[in-house]
DNA sequence: CGACCTATTGATACGTATCAACCCGAGTGG
DNA sequence: CCACTCGGGTTGATACGTATCAATAGGTCG
């Protein structure tokens, strides 16, 4: 079930649809150039395993098209998605073998990967390149903090109201420009996936949903296509000040 | 109410108890005269706010001594610690006019400061300092991911004994070596700090702590001082799997 | 069409929040 | 030196939100 890529796969980097938001956003042509030269792609079908904790991974990578999760388990069972990648967001970890969270691929996922060593050399040498880590890392952290806020101290509706708010902006994000009003967009996850990001059950996942269709904040087309007629009420059941959007 | 710190204030990095483990950790003797020329200290009493959300912050600064609080807020009130600064953490961040969370000073602190421009020229000239940063914001970013399965999974007893052992390691790293088996830490935090960190009520924890005392899991002096005789028996209680504890 | 998987809806149980009383140690002032 | 107050902590009774268990619905694929 290969369905073609929007771009040519092995083609330059010029043409890669993500890279004007990516890791190596800020590298100009020469440092692209020898990025060139080292990348490699990378296919992972839906549900496969990306990554283990604790597992030695040999590489980096830029999700270049697809979703994955990254997860966390207790031992007997509990799990909680600790953050989620979306295209142009960065895997893996410089100079440490391993990652503290599975990774797995929600649906059809395809990476522009690195080896992590020669990667690690590229870090030395391109201050462009470890700049925007810096920054994208940085950018992760405060993102998993607004999360610790919803996981320690939200409703089961706020927590709702806020992931579908997370999304809408990361899909516009992806889309260019932020839209201001109404828009819609797909929900890349299921129901299980959504509990385990919000810290709540399915079943307590779907009353949630159910309510704000109910209510009119938002509406649905089949059971992963959602429609939010106004943002901003959607983000005031959130429960967040005003002062950002959760990233 | 001032008491003496372990080392001149105004005195080189060389007597820094915390250079070790601080952001200028890997920085040569020349690097350190150039942040010695810049740096500048600060001084914060217990309570005092340190930065507010979204407010402009004009310097970056590691913790020499104390303990501070970083905090997301939601409209109404409800309050969740994000983070847990202590002697040798990294304050502020590069490339950005403000933080996304309000820092509190728990005790006295005292902070080792840059303003963030001249600073942020350090980081483009000097590679290890830039280095030491991203492997100090990935390991922030880890233990951060460890804290949102705390929020989203686990009981209150769990995240009562999760947050011990936290703290037990911590203070050991502080100490240096790790030690097995029996040890005892001061609490640098109220039951309310203990209450916004774990995403309960200070009923809740003050419950919990006395049904871990009760079973011997854990001794208390004071109200502060505790003594944890089995710190592997703790750690089950924590329900982390064993691959390693929490940062 | 039937099998299967995911999602929804309902009834009940349980864990933690909430509300309230009490305890205790530290200051403070008579 | 003791009575008083005050803030933080503990303990108890009850309420409430979400989990759990169970049944039903809907979509997809053979």
């Amino acid at each position: 079930m290969t369905h073609a890529l929007p771009f040519d796969l092995e083609g330059h980097c010029a043409s890669c649809p993500i890279r004007h938001r990516a890791v190596c956003s800020r590298c100009d042509a020469e440092e692209l150039a020898r990025m060139n030269e080292l990348k490699f792609y990378r296919t992972y079908s839906p549900g496969q395993t990306v990554a283990l904790r604790g597992e030695t991974l040999d590489f980096v990578a830029t999700v270049v098209q697809g979703t994955a999760t990254l997860e966390r388990v207790t031992e007997d069972g509990r799990t909680q998605i600790v953050g989620i990648l979306l295209p142009s967001d960065f895997l893996g970890r410089p100079g440490r073998d391993g990652l503290s969270y599975d990774v797995m691929a929600v649906n059809e996922v395809k990476l522009c990967c690195f080896r992590r060593k020669p990667f690690e050399s590229l870090l030395d040498d391109v201050p462009h390149l470890q700049e925007r880590l810096l920054d994208m890392t940085l950018d992760e952290l405060d993102a998993a903090r607004d999360w610790m806020l919803l996981l320690g101290r939200k409703t089961a509706r706020e927590k709702i109201a806020s992931f579908l708010v997370l999304l809408a902006n990361r899909c516009d994000q992806l889309n260019g420009g932020k839209t201001r009003g109404s828009r819609h967009f797909d929900l890349p996850v299921s129901r299980e996936a959504i509990a385990n990001f919000t810290g709540l059950t399915i079943e307590t996942v779907s009353r949630q949903i159910s309510i704000l269709r109910r209510e009119q904040l938002i509406s649905l087309d089949g059971v992963r296509k959602v429609t939010v007629p106004d943002s901003a009420a959607l983000r005031r059941a959130a429960g967040d000040d005003d002062i950002n959007a959760l990233n």
